[in-house]
RNA sequence: CGCGGGGUGGAGCAGCCUGGUAGCUCGUCGGGCUCAUAACCCGGAGGUCGUCGGUUCAAAUCCGACCCCCGCAA
């Protein structure tokens, strides 16, 4: 007999593991749980999930409930029957009524090594603050966010220039042979759930619009980081003679430079360098920029339109 | 019908509101200067001004439709 499983996901972080599930003749996927298509993007399209393009595929039946914790979403569960649902990067929060139905639990993959970067955004925020290494870890869903016992776990290292879609796209990987690992022991009774110790647990809070304001006083080693974890949005972004623009760009090494934080110094040779703060003042070389209603460019490309004056600066 | 910005020689931009010789920086080609240079000087080539239609004596510029790109918002 197979393991009957529900899937609940809906971004492409899913997909991989949807798919390795469904590849397994161990696994049944009796049904797949995503969000409702909604409007999304310019001109408002109607957008549908990754998770719910890949069941169609595989002739999968899709469930979409507005809300997974009404009276008709638990019916839904309670006729299915799963032994176990696997659910990753899902979208809404679990009622207990619905978590004790399957007689396996609840089993989620999570882009961080638990109990460190709980929440919405963990592999944003692993790069952001700097961090060298993360992973990927499974866990029994309980009443918490991102609370439960862990099951398995692997480590990675971030790559120093390593951006957030590039991470994910990684952990994203690696989470389909975790997940199919963590059922196939937990099936067979031979993993211990291990409980998180909560005084270790930090938080990773989905991402707003303003965490990706530049703030040009942080060190040129910190914007970066930012700049690489906010991708794909929000992005790191700054104001030019008053109109939006993205950055791209890394910390230069040494450069004598003084002058205020935000400060614009193009030069021929290392491009569009921009004055930033820190412990001792450090630099950005800027090697993309992108003004609100342009195309993105090169600092070369953008100094040539912009003809920056001595003094400007980003941010004013 | 979510809001808004943009499509101008190879690149990045100005010009459009207040129609009438298409401009700037860079690149490119030729020449000059220099020990030398992505520096500097002189000269040249290169544009159906996104597409279609309309108004006008005259449209990059005003009006309409469409295509493509982008920011906001999610």
């Amino acid at each position: 007999m197979p393991l009957r499983i529900v899937f609940c996901g809906t971004p492409a972080f899913a997909v991989p593991s949807l798919d390795r599930l469904i590849a397994e003749p161990e696994f049944e996927i009796v049904g797949v749980v995503t969000q409702p298509d909604r409007p999304r993007g310019r001109g408002r399209e109607i957008a549908i999930p990754a998770v719910k393009a890949a069941a169609a595929k595989a002739g999968i039946p899709v469930y979409q409930p507005e809300k997974i914790r009404s009276d008709e979403a638990y019916e839904y569960f309670q006729r299915v029957a799963p032994d176990v649902v696997v659910i990753i990067a899902y979208g809404q929060i679990i009622s207990p009524r619905l978590i004790a139905i399957p007689r396996l639990g609840w089993i989620n993959v999570h882009a961080s090594l638990l109990p460190k970067y709980r929440g919405a955004a963990p592999i944003n925020w692993a790069i952001i603050n700097g961090e060298t290494s993360t992973g990927v870890t499974t866990m029994q869903i309980d009443a918490g966010l991102d609370t439960g016992a862990m099951l398995l776990k692997y480590e990675t290292v971030i790559g120093a220039d390593e951006t957030a879609p590039e991470l994910t796209a990684r952990l994203s990987e690696a989470g389909a042979p975790l997940i199919v690992e963590t059922l196939r022991k937990l099936d067979r009774g031979e993993i211990t759930p291990t409980p998180q110790d909560n005084s270790q647990a930090t938080l990773a809070p989905i991402l707003k619009k303003d965490d990706g304001k530049i703030e040009w006083r942080l060190s040129a080693r910190k914007i970066y980081n930012r700049i690489r974890g906010l991708q794909p949005w929000p992005g790191a972004f700054t104001t030019f003679r008053g109109r939006n623009c993205q950055i791209w760009g890394k910390p230069l090494k040494p450069v004598a430079a003084g002058g205020e934080p935000g400060i614009l110094l193009p030069t021929q040779e290392d491009g569009l360098l921009v004055i930033c703060g820190g412990p001792v003042a450090s630099v950005l070389r800027v090697e993309h920029i992108q003004m609100e209603g342009r195309n993105r460019v090169t600092d070369f490309e953008f100094m040539r339109g912009a003809r920056i004056h001595a003094g400007e600066r980003f941010g004013a």
